[in-house]
RNA sequence: GAAGGCGUAGCUCAGCCGGUAGAGCAACGGACUUUUAAUCCGUAGGUCGCGGGUUCGAAUCCCGCCGCCUUCACCA
């Protein structure tokens, strides 16, 4: 029992040990009967104290006042504030119960109150300690609503310092690497993982209603298709074969359309090995889904009753906050043409190759030898893109963007594709489905000759064109970023802070 | 991958036109039975991200490396 430990560890560790000299387990087992502590708050608070409710409670000691002999202690726990909700529109009647953020109460410790044994624990606490609570529930001289406790048990002891109760914790590194004290020391980032649940339980709740199955498909590929971006390699030992883990969910869920399965969706993580950003993690999660007999417009409906049921799930109504911007999600949504959208802000019309390529050089970009429909592309990357606050549906791509897209029948150099922008972001992507087979091993085909292989779309999957040849319904497909659907639905500007554990790397 | 910024005590931060490191909270010892940013007295805690250079002397100036952030590139 050093009188100067050399570390806060050090000094944590000696209270420990001085614990177990008492004969108590600082690591604590099992609790019964614990009350949450949101419900605890809701006792009567002012009655005499002879009538005072009896509570047990357990949580994380948070911030510690001394005097003397009596100590207060806030405890926090995760009980938040619970609360019944009717859902309106789509869920009309459904009734959910919301967990809110987390709750703290105060605890008073008092020397004679809590006995000699309970007294000695007492002056062995840390913030950052787990403790439970016996006692009865009422209030202080200073109206302070507050456990009165004659029972202490430890039932974890913190060896390491937690976060200043005052500066907290704002570095942003320390954060993401101590995300469990992020959690409990910033009540946003707690709520933003709830809501992250909620919007997704939501999703999953309205397509489950509309009758779509979902199915989970392999994340290890052998060809990484459907998308166009790179994979992560890995290799299998027992087979000897290189695998990759999948980049997007679609010619699995394309294999199952052919099966049968009429409507059915994923929700499941992607990676793509590629740089990260505020708006890119190499891994992500993506919702697709598909529908046999449906198209791209049957898709359009679909992604705005989805998403406005995921907004209306968050309670905070159809206009949300994002940075400095208020983002209206109230329905219907505009829906315009690409080559519209083009010709209003790039000034030329995109099927006139001399006039996109004197446009692109003009705007700086290198022009030589690249297919017009590519210079089409990024000019609207360039100059179209950041004006599509949203919620907007953007339609009829060109075609060569689209190699697993129908194209329309009367126009075959534009595809049944649309995007959803919104705050210029493109959160979800849909079309009708190519179910012909001819005609996608072709633009398999042309699309390998034009590209090297890794930036293709449209990698060469002998085994999907198989199944198309057995024949697959014509269906309308979409994609959603759930991420980034949770961004702009909680005014989060980084995805890093709607994933719990986003990529870093390692220390040292 | 490129450019810019940042990295000081457990946490939050000062110090940075070179003179050998500070505060608040946390911690340790003591006083206090109704505090709530408790207060008061006392104490301890830092290879100033890592390595090298310039200098009599480097947290401070220069170079390299590592990590994080921002912007760009790739992409959703």
């Amino acid at each position: 029992m050093s009188e100067h430990p050399d570390t806060l560890e050090a000094s944590r560790v000696d209270k420990l040990r001085r614990l177990e000299a008492l004969g108590i387990d600082p690591w604590g087992g099992r609790f019964d009967g614990h009350w949450p502590i949101a419900e605890v708050l809701k006792l009567p608070a002012d009655l005499p104290e002879a009538d005072r409710p009896r509570v047990r409670i357990a949580g994380r000691i948070v911030s510690r006042r001394d005097g003397g002999r009596v100590h207060f202690l806030d405890l926090k726990d995760s009980s938040g504030e619970p609360t019944l909700r009717e859902l309106k529109g789509e869920h009309e009647g459904t009734v959910e119960r919301v967990p809110d953020l987390s709750s703290r109460i105060q605890v008073m410790v008092g020397q004679k109150q809590v006995g000699e044994t309970g007294w000695a624990v007492a002056q062995l606490l840390d913030l950052g300690d787990i403790l439970g609570v016996d006692g009865t529930f009422g209030r202080t001289r200073r109206g302070e609503p507050t456990v009165f406790a004659d029972g202490l048990t430890i039932l974890c002891k913190s060896l390491l310092p937690h976060p200043d109760k005052w500066g907290g914790m704002q570095d942003i590194e320390y954060r993401l690497r101590h995300r469990y004290l992020d959690l409990i020391y910033n009540p946003e980032t707690l709520d933003r993982a709830r809501k992250r649940v909620r919007i997704i339980r939501t999703m999953r709740r309205y397509l489950d209603d509309l009758g779509y199955l979902e199915v989970e498909t392999p994340t290890l590929h052998a060809i990484a298709g459907g998308a166009a971006a790179r994979p992560f390699v890995t290799h299998h030992n027992a087979l000897d074969i290189r695998l990759y883990q999948r980049i997007a969910l679609e010619l699995h869920l394309k294999r199952l359309l052919v099966g049968g399965m009429e409507k059915v969706y994923e929700i499941g993580r992607v990676f793509r090995n590629e740089g990260i950003s505020p708006r890119h993690n190499p891994e992500f999660t993506m919702m697709e889904l598909y529908q046999a007999y449906g198209d791209y417009r049957t898709m359009m409906d679909l992604t705005e009753g989805l998403i406005v049921a995921c907004v209306r799930s968050l309670g905070e109504g159809l206009k949300l906050p994002f940075g400095p911007r208020t983002i209206d999600f109230t329905p219907p949504w505009p829906r315009v043409a690409y080559a519209d959208l083009f010709r209003q802000y790039v000034g030329v019309a995109l099927d006139d190759a001399a006039a996109v390529r004197r446009a692109a050089e003009a705007a700086g970009m290198p022009a030589a030898g690249k297919h017009p429909d590519v210079l089409v592309h990024h000019l609207f990357e360039e100059k179209v893109e950041h004006h599509l606050e949203g919620p907007v549906f953007v339609y009829d791509y060109p075609a060569s963007l689209c190699p697993l897209t129908k194209r329309k029948r009367d126009n075959p150099a534009i595809a049944e594709r649309f995007e959803l922008y919104v705050q210029g972001m493109e959160l979800a992507n849909a079309y009708t489905e190519l179910n012909d087979p001819i005609t996608q091993e072709e633009t398999f085909r042309t699309q390998l000759a034009g590209l090297p292989e890794e930036e293709s779309m449209a990698r060469m999957d002998e085994d999907f064109l198989r199944a198309l040849r057995h024949g697959m319904p014509p269906a309308g497909g979409l994609g959603i970023g759930v991420d980034r659907l949770v961004m702009l639905l909680t005014n989060t500007q980084t995805i890093r802070d709607v994933i719990l554990f986003p990529l870093l790397r390692p220390e040292k």
